[in-house]
DNA sequence: GTGGTTCATGTGGTCTGACCACAGTATGGT
DNA sequence: ACCATACTGTGGTCAGACCACATGAACCAC
């Protein structure tokens, strides 16, 4: 058994406490020097455990923000989980067959539901996408507007945590998906794969929402299933 | 804009030398005062840069390694997502719900994928955690081996992104697990619906598999769907 | 020669104390 | 009443020190 750093202990006090006194974001942890001398340990070890807890989304903290000011709670795991990504795909740890093969699972997972659960203003939304895309005058644009579309469609589905993986996973295909739009020359094949996404849903039929997505996502990363 | 903080840039340095050199699990990085000398930094820069890699379960440090020594390269991203997920759990920024459900989507597409791909001894696998939880003496080890038969499926599908979070899934609802079991006070009912999941993945019937996972889970976390 | 012991070296982990740039607040003058 | 100024405490960074520990080389006994 490996003995615990100092930083460690830190960092379960101060989940301790957050559990505890039922801290949500927007609450505020002590000053660095106050929990240090609360703690009794210095001031690098309670800076260690925060750039911890920052690395996981849950703090957010921001120099000079005057008396009674600390590390502000916060509930950002988007960061975390594309910072993820990134490193263990850099670190080939991970394969980006394996990343897009999620992403699959994610969408499909997604137009179920989204198909299930639809609202008018929801569908505006995606709509608004569909529209920015038709408009868009660089690959770049309408990649941004793409991954707007594929967001909107996991968000509709309600579930933060999946919404949040969703974001990052599109994050780490990024350069992906500016290649292969561009290798594609033109966007006509993949609007009507959004298109057909976009009536299925708002029919509400689940399983054509998921075969669309499939085929999409099938046809735009096709080296990887 | 915000201008980037020191360790930041050290973060970024890192990384790109990890890319450019091809680094991979089981090299070194330089120890921490090299670092910090050849990026003109202090220590401290270095060692909160480190520490969040450590988070992100890219690098591994322990004390006193001997000479030409620094923090290993890891590919453990297992804690991270389970830190991720107990944490905001505990800042309800996450909900238990979404938790069981995601935890649902991942079984399903398991399942699914376990019965297309099933081989003799991932086969043997399950059957010896069935058998294990048969033969269990307490809840807390059915719930061990319980947690296992679900993994292995998971693992058996071949994807580490989608077998890495489902371990954190696991983990997260690890509490919820036991109490379950606890409350329903015979596990005849649970092992019933193992035993069908197991039936229907090495029937290689997806469908059936699917079906059996989504009502093991349903009946389990009732109140999440 | 061989095997075990000692010891110097360098490591990560921690601490102290200092300085900086910045944001908020109070203070002062107009 | 208003605005500029100084003050205060913050997070961010740095330099330098010490500790416990793991390693490997030098050493000694046999």
């Amino acid at each position: 058994m490996r003995r615990a750093r100092t930083f460690e202990d830190v960092l379960a006090q101060i989940e301790r406490r957050i559990v505890e006194d039922g801290l949500t974001p927007g609450d505020r942890l002590p000053g660095e020097r106050h929990l240090a001398e609360q703690l009794q340990v210095s001031r690098s070890s309670v800076r260690e455990a925060l750039r911890v807890l920052e690395t996981l989304g849950v703090v957010s903290s921001q120099a000079g923000r005057g008396p009674d000011a600390g590390a502000i709670l916060t509930a950002r795991p988007d960061s975390t989980l594309t910072d993820l990504l990134r490193l263990h795909l850099g670190l080939s740890s991970l394969s980006m067959r394996e990343v897009v093969q999620t992403r699959m699972m994610i969408e499909q997972w997604s137009a179920a539901r989204a198909a299930a659960s639809r609202t008018e203003e929801s569908l505006e939304r995606l709509r608004a996408d569909l529209a920015a895309m038709d408009a868009a005058e660089s690959v770049a644009e309408f990649v941004r507007h793409d991954a707007s579309f594929h967001l909107g469609i996991a968000e509709l589905a309600g579930n933060r945590l999946i919404a949040a993986t969703m974001r990052a996973l599109r994050a780490a295909v990024e350069g992906y998906a500016i290649e292969a739009v561009t290798r594609l020359g033109d966007t006509a094949g993949l609007m009507a794969d959004h298109r057909r996404i976009y009536e299925a849903i708002a029919a509400g039929d689940g399983d054509a929402a998921v075969a669309a997505v499939t085929g999409h996502l099938t046809r735009t990363y096709p080296d990887a299933t």
